[in-house]
RNA sequence: CGGGGUGUGGCGCAGGUUGGUAGCGCGUCUGCUUUGGGAGCAGAAGGCCCGCGGUUCAAGUCCGCGCACCCCGACCA
């Protein structure tokens, strides 16, 4: 049976940028808004979002964080208040400088991030240690004007969470980093299914302000790295631009220790990224807005007896709390749908025609592995509940086979170069042997890279030579190497030769 | 902000060098037949060819100036 890919998309090997912006059209996931570099989340782009907003809200809760909301428009002055910060933010701010055709007397920016407005908030609320931890979450939309724009990777405007908390010292700041961190990594492994390397940033790469931040690396289908997540300690940078003090329990005025964690709609291109094929998009089920569909099959003199056992199921999936749906539209013939609901990454789909109601089955297709089976028509929704959970472990398993397979450790520039996939020489075969199953046609041209596992001897200069040679850069110094990867950290400086100081990731990174 | 590319029905493209009635595929509409992997036939609608200026009897095509978007580099969740 033909199982070639819709025509419609470019085939990742051949492109693999193009083939991101087909499927995300194609799934109808976005559209581009008239601002440069501003996108519209369409309705199945957006609810993917919510399920995010959900798994992570319902886990910050858990944690004993509540949600408030802080305003947009930051005043100009608050941004003098943290030089790192300043420092780090001014190239992309956006400014609000008139009002009604008159100038303000002190600009206001579309907020970054919130650091400055909340640290000025807390100021005022904190005041002794009995005020202490503040638990705070924002769910919010923050402008960020990049030179260059991809929708949900990089946008002007984008929707985050970020969380702001406070407490009386560095060990509970430090706790409250590292359980943020835990909290991401199990809701991006679980419920995305996506793998992480977890781990530190090096000085040049953490967030303007933090004394530390850390982050869950997720790896592309084409070997690049997304930050999904990150972590960070503050110590008391924010405190004393802000003034957040407080009387401690041996009556000492202190600053605050704070922290602040994030994740954003970048989750979203992970997802088309990590599970996405030449077929279009694939759903983990328990993010997917749809996870069933039910396609009835036959024609006039069967349709009846076919869409009214369809609705049957369609009712025991629903009450078994499963989320389907049934396409009965009769303007779209079977194969059309087929194709149109694995290039939308629906999850599951059940085929039911009249050669099933007479053999009393149902036929049921994956979309992570594109197989087919018939299932007896008593209790399919147990069956289909089953399926469910294991196609969510199955696709997480792949994301871990694949982000292994290109994972290596890298003894010299050369090799780190390599492994990256910044050498220009020999491009086609490279992308072939790579692990894309070798997608026909000599017209390849999108190479898939890596992570390289290198030496690093800790100075800012040795990690600049390898961005500026290779491309590639810091992702993180991680907590630990996975044992499944048999990789052992080279113990020289990849860049300088001297003895390492650290095992560090490096990637072409979005 | 530098280097390259592209702008032509809703979408994807051809036409351009050699100026002369604007074309193809997909989609859309109507009708009939179809329905287990993007159906077939018949008919139909739909375009100030990115904008402005110029050359010419005549410009999608040639010249100048803009604008937009895409790709590649320096900044970033």
């Amino acid at each position: 049976m033909a199982k070639e890919a819709v025509l419609e998309i470019t085939p990742q090997s051949r492109d693999f940028s193009r083939w991101y912006i087909d499927v995300i059209r194609k799934a109808d996931l976005m559209d581009y808004a008239p601002v440069r570099g501003c996108i519209v989340f369409k309705p199945d782009g957006f609810e993917l979002w919510e399920r995010c907003q959900a798994g992570l809200d319902r886990r910050f809760k858990e944690t004993g964080h509540r949600n408030a909301y802080f305003p947009t428009l930051i005043p100009a002055s608050f941004f003098e208040k943290e030089k790192e910060h300043v420092e780090g933010f001014n190239p992309e701010l956006p400014w609000v400088t008139e009002v009604g055709g008159e100038r303000l007397e002190e600009p206001l920016a579309l907020r970054p991030t919130s650091e400055t407005v909340i640290g000025y908030m807390y100021s005022q609320w904190i005041h002794s240690y009995r005020d202490l931890p503040v638990l705070i979450n924002q769910w919010a939309n923050v402008f960020r004007w990049e030179k260059r724009t991809l929708p949900f990777l990089r946008t002007s405007e984008f929707l985050w969470q970020e969380g702001h908390t406070a407490h009386a010292t560095e060990e509970e700041a430090r706790a409250e980093v590292m359980r943020m961190l835990d909290v991401y990594t199990d809701f991006v492994e679980n419920d995305l299914s996506i793998p992480v390397y977890r781990g530190q940033k090096t000085p040049s790469e953490k967030f303007a302000g933090a004394v530390e931040t850390y982050s869950l690396e997720a790896m592309m289908k084409d070997g690049k790295a997304v930050q999904a997540a990150t972590s960070h300690y503050l110590g008391t940078n924010f405190a004393a631009g802000f003034n957040i003090r407080f009387l401690d329990r041996d009556n000492e005025l202190k600053l605050v220790h704070t922290t602040s964690w994030g994740a954003s709609t970048r989750l979203l291109g992970c997802i088309v990224m990590v599970h996405g094929d030449d077929r279009g998009l694939a759903l983990p089920p328990l993010i997917a807005p749809t996870q069933v569909i039910l396609i009835p099959i036959g024609g006039p003199k069967d349709r009846e007896r076919v869409v009214a056992e369809a609705r049957m199921i369609l009712a025991e999936l629903q009450a078994a709390g499963i989320r389907a749906r049934l396409d009965d539209r009769e303007e779209f013939r079977p194969g059309w749908k087929f194709n149109e609901y694995e290039m939308r990454g629906i999850p599951l789909r059940v085929e039911i025609g009249p050669r099933d109601l007479d053999a009393g089955q149902v036929v049921l297709a994956r979309r992570d592995t594109l197989e087919k089976m018939a299932v007896a028509r008593p209790g399919v929704a147990g069956v289909v509940r089953e399926l469910l959970s294991a196609i969510q472990q199955n696709m997480f398993r792949k994301a871990q086979t694949f982000q292994a397979e290109h994972s290596f450790s890298a003894e010299d520039m050369k090799e780190l170069a390599e492994i990256v996939g910044t050498t220009e020489a020999g491009t086609e075969e490279e992308t072939a042997g790579a692990g894309a199953g070798g997608e026909a046609g000599g017209e390849a041209r999108s190479r898939i890279g890596g992570f390289a596992l290198a030496g690093w001897c800790g100075r800012g200069e040795c990690e600049a030579r390898v961005k500026e040679e290779t491309k590639a850069t810091a992702r993180v110094i991680p907590f630990e190497i996975p044992s499944h990867l048999h990789l052992t950290p080279p113990k020289r400086c990849v860049a300088c030769g001297e003895p390492a100081r650290f095992p560090v990731w490096f990637a072409r990174a979005y």
